[in-house]
DNA sequence: GAGTGGTCTAGACCACCAG
DNA sequence: TGGTGGTCTAGACCACTCA
């Protein structure tokens, strides 16, 4: 015989399989599939096998499952898209340019109410005011503003950013569990049109996140990259 | 003894277990972590349940696995950040206004040449064009320009386009596989601004998605928001 | 070559929830 | 309340890759 290796029926072909006969329309929205035991038959192999595979296609929201009743194709599935959130020297560096880094205001004070809203900060913290800028081949790629809790990040006051962003002196230093991530188009104010080389009113790709550790805000930063930024994902 | 009811240790408590550790900088970045079999020891567990637990956080960009290498606290992660993508229509009802569809416009005729390179088409094929609108409580939400591949769905031709946005009836009717999405901002221009009941040069949030069916190209929508809209994601 | 993660198995018990 | 998915186990073999 001739025949190829024919490797084991794995938990990527079952994925895979199910995928097709979803795409192929054999099984079609909202159809109940066969269960796990019942699967694990058909494809002659473990249930934790078929289980595993299930698993991953409702991690991507191809299908929904549920005890006791079953699993079933999603009608109109909320696609979910990742983007990957590198740190901007990372990002730059990966177009091939050269990143330079640039600190151009630094300053203390009380959190001012709308950021207290924002961080859910209790009343009376002190906060460091950062602005920055990143460029790759020296031009400017990004603006950054950042707003740090004095409160969650003690050591901050002492934090030497002449050389090193704050975005990477945080994440050495500092952890966090949750974050929120905000994008959003803004026009260019007569700062951001300075430090971006561009001019009043040009359409800028702004992303902001908010930064907790236990419940505690950490940070907020808020990225301005220069005109014509696009964020893309594959999947 | 008033012992509380334990449950035993599982996958996700090794998560959160071993999530701590590298948020409390016990293990720092680059951290080389027990193999799976001395932490399976520790967690008095079997080596599959710390191997899912691991494996998770690997797939949320937290630790690198290898093997023979061992499994690594990532030093500088590459955070992903995950955004639902869900139908206009959907969006609309979430924020609890009411939902109208309209169907601007509609032509077919040959690809362009900047279409042809953007999906990857071969030369000479129709396509379907489509510009319409989405409303919420009324008032302009999204603008939706649309692109269609004939070829990959011919029963486009057909469709009844008055009462159901194209988006729907794709998603009804033909399935892909792969999808690229393109996030941007841009500045209104008069067709825009008309549209979206603002003014030329607003800047305004846009989302592209160019989709494939195994390899063929399905179709391109460029869909740009209403200004001030927003895309939020938590992690 | 040897150590590590990747995956599969066969069985088991449990938790949730639709009928 | 019974059926379904959720999870764990103990063991096994394999595949990659580092030294």
């Amino acid at each position: 015989m001739t025949s190829p290796p024919e490797r084991k029926t794995g938990f990527q072909d079952i994925k895979a399989e199910v995928t097709r006969r979803i795409q192929e329309g054999i099984w079609g929205s909202g159809t109940l599939l066969p269960t796990e035991v019942e699967l694990a038959s058909q494809f002659n192999c473990a249930r934790a096998t078929v289980n595993r595979a299930l698993r991953e296609l409702a991690d991507s929201g191809i299908v929904d499952r549920k005890r006791k009743g079953g699993t079933r194709v999603i009608a109109m599935p909320v696609k979910v898209a990742k983007f990957e959130i590198a740190i901007v020297r990372k990002t730059i560096e990966a177009l091939g340019a050269t990143y330079r880094y640039a600190l151009v205001e630094q300053s203390t004070g009380p959190a001012e109410a709308w950021l207290r809203t924002r961080l859910t900060l209790p009343k009376q913290v002190d906060v460091m005011y950062l602005k920055c800028m990143h460029f790759a081949d020296e031009r400017p790629f990004q603006f950054e503003e950042r707003w740090v809790s004095l409160d969650a990040v003690p050591a901050m006051r002492d934090a030497d950013l002449s050389k090193e962003g704050p975005n990477e002196w945080l994440l050495r230093k500092v952890p966090f569990t949750d974050a929120e991530i905000n994008l959003s188009a803004v026009g260019a104010d007569d700062e951001l049109a300075a430090n971006l080389a561009t001019t009043r009113g040009t359409p800028l790709f702004r992303l902001e996140r908010t930064t907790w550790l236990a419940g505690s805000p950490v940070t907020l930063v808020r990225m301005t990259f220069r005109p014509g930024h696009q964020m893309t994902s594959r999947y």
